[in-house]
DNA sequence: TTGAAAGCGCTAACAT
DNA sequence: ATGTTAGCGCTTTCAA
């Protein structure tokens, strides 16, 4: 393997000038810096991460906690760091975490000997253990997605209760009688429904917590226990779009019209609720937005270019579609 | 920060046996490496990696190549991937590409300083020189998804050609007449419609290559087109499930009746094919399972425990529903 | 603007 | 089974 030594016996030069050429240009003459990257180029020569940073003591490695990645949103959210930190000198390291907070602590310890320069969970951090061992390491911590109100350190969210709130008053808009809602309890469902209610004014007639898997059928099923506990409902918001399809179809199989005997609107505006038949009603977060956003905040705090500015809210907002009317 | 040479004079011993006592627990006697442990534990010692990989020459580094992370296929695959690499002392460096060669090649060079232990590639490597590049480094490289015919050292991936040819044979059973195909050319397109010529017996009557973003739309438009072009088409077979979806929703908007008109097939089975209606008949493929697989595959040539076998092809499954009668 | 010396923290190679 | 010595490749610190 070609050594900064190589490179600088080929430019003539000595190493220290080669490692400065090469991180810091600026600190080398023009003509210096030409020898230089000409040997570069005809050595072949890629510097050696693991020596430099030991050395340096400087970390190129960002770690990120993902829970789910076969969900497009984090996905899409991901890509957005991504491509925030192209052209930087840092890197996603992958921990896959699932839900559990369990799995989040044994990411950490795994990570750990990189000593990462930041990390960045997509989704919450679950115990209070691990946002203490977090708040302890002095390293930058970006909480994505979910609004807390107490991030660990950094966070750039969507209000759930805002999202909420729009669909509240939507639904007084529409003179809706008697609501229902259904939402995963994993989800942020507690804010969400918060907002429901301060939009709506009132509480919903029926409030259904879902379990299980995040799947068409869930909604379904939800629909038709809906109808069971609470007969004279006129309209549905659903904590996920996916939940608000499944009990369109459910009803269409049930031969209940939508929206003429029962309202139905979703949250997250999956690709499928614009196309489906009636067009769902939902809210659309920007999954890629957001994962952008954190990636330039958090670059700009590792460049110490950081304004203190340590929380943003993404923006929500209201997608009306036919399935309400 | 704590060092081994801490855990060393805590537990009585020198450094390297802290180390053995870590990495190679069974070069070390079982009371010695409770001491360690001990120590270990009292200090809360984390190896520094950078110092390790330096040292021994060994990189813990795989690094992973993804295309698109918001398709949930390749989110699932890469799961697959982390979970089997849990537990063995191999993580997951994320190098986003896009589909172009171009980001291929400058991720690749991004990649090198981390003398990454292993390569993946999620979708195909594009370029021939990329290609050489990679057989001369001498790295493990696993190519998943596609199934080529030369892959560059390892390869786990859904033969399309099977798949295309499985639908050929169905759209035979099914006695339709006039077949169009119909699919996106930076795909897995050639192979998938050479099986489908071949299961069909014949080259379809249209063959409609299609360009732009994947979503709903371009199934729509495609339908439309594909009408105006060959009138007395009665069966269609789409490269990807969402344009399946996208032209059995085009049909119902244009009110011809799927399948008593037309029969509509599609390729990756989505979650929402099995829920529209009438629901899509689809090739099924498992990204998780083809995920775990390259990385069971993987770990087992690093840690030289490999039977040779460089190439796997994944199960496809042909999934009957009403979209075809 | 450039260079010389030193050492980051660990483990391979070689002893014992 | 454990220890000693040395050095992986780079960049910090200090000097010129």
């Amino acid at each position: 393997m070609v050594r900064v030594e190589d490179v600088a016996r080929e430019a003539g030069v000595s190493p220290i000038t080669v490692s400065r050429a090469l991180s810091n240009p600026e600190k080398v003459k023009e003509e210096t810096r030409k020898k230089v990257e000409a040997a570069v180029a005809k050595t072949g020569y890629v510097v050696n991460r693991f020596a430099s940073s030991l050395r340096s003591g400087h970390s190129t490695i960002i770690s990120m906690f993902v829970s789910n990645l076969a969900n497009p949103h984090y996905g899409r959210a991901i890509q957005g760091c991504a491509d925030a930190l192209e052209g930087s000198r840092y890197h996603l390291l992958m921990a896959q975490t699932g839900y559990s907070a369990k799995m989040q602590e044994s990411m950490l310890a795994e990570v750990m000997p990189f000593r990462p320069a930041a990390m960045i969970f997509t989704g919450r951090i679950n115990s209070p253990g691990m946002r203490d061992q977090l708040r302890s390491m002095d390293v930058p911590v970006m909480e994505m997605w979910d609004h807390t109100p107490d991030p660990v350190d950094m966070l750039v969210g969507f209000s759930a209760a805002e999202g909420g709130k729009l669909m509240g008053a939507h639904f007084v808009a529409r003179k809706f009688k008697s609501v229902a809602y259904a939402g995963w309890s994993d989800d942020d469902d507690g804010q969400r429904l918060a907002g429901f209610v301060e939009g709506l004014g009132r509480k919903p007639e029926l409030v259904l917590p879902i379990a299980g898997p995040r799947n068409f059928e869930a909604g379904m099923l939800a629909f038709t226990t809906i109808l069971k506990k609470l007969p004279t409902c006129d309209a549905i918001f659903f904590g996920g779009d996916d939940l608000a399809v499944g009990a369109m179809l459910q009803a269409r199989k049930m031969g209940i019209d939508v929206p003429g005997k029962m309202a139905i609107a979703g949250y997250g505006d999956l690709e499928f609720s614009q196309h489906v038949t009636p067009a769902i009603t939902t809210l659309h977060v920007s999954g890629y937005e957001m994962g952008r956003a954190a990636g330039e905040m958090l670059l700009k705090r590792l460049l110490k270019q950081d304004s203190g500015n340590r929380v943003v809210t993404s923006p929500i907002h209201l997608v009306v579609r036919e399935s309400t009317g």
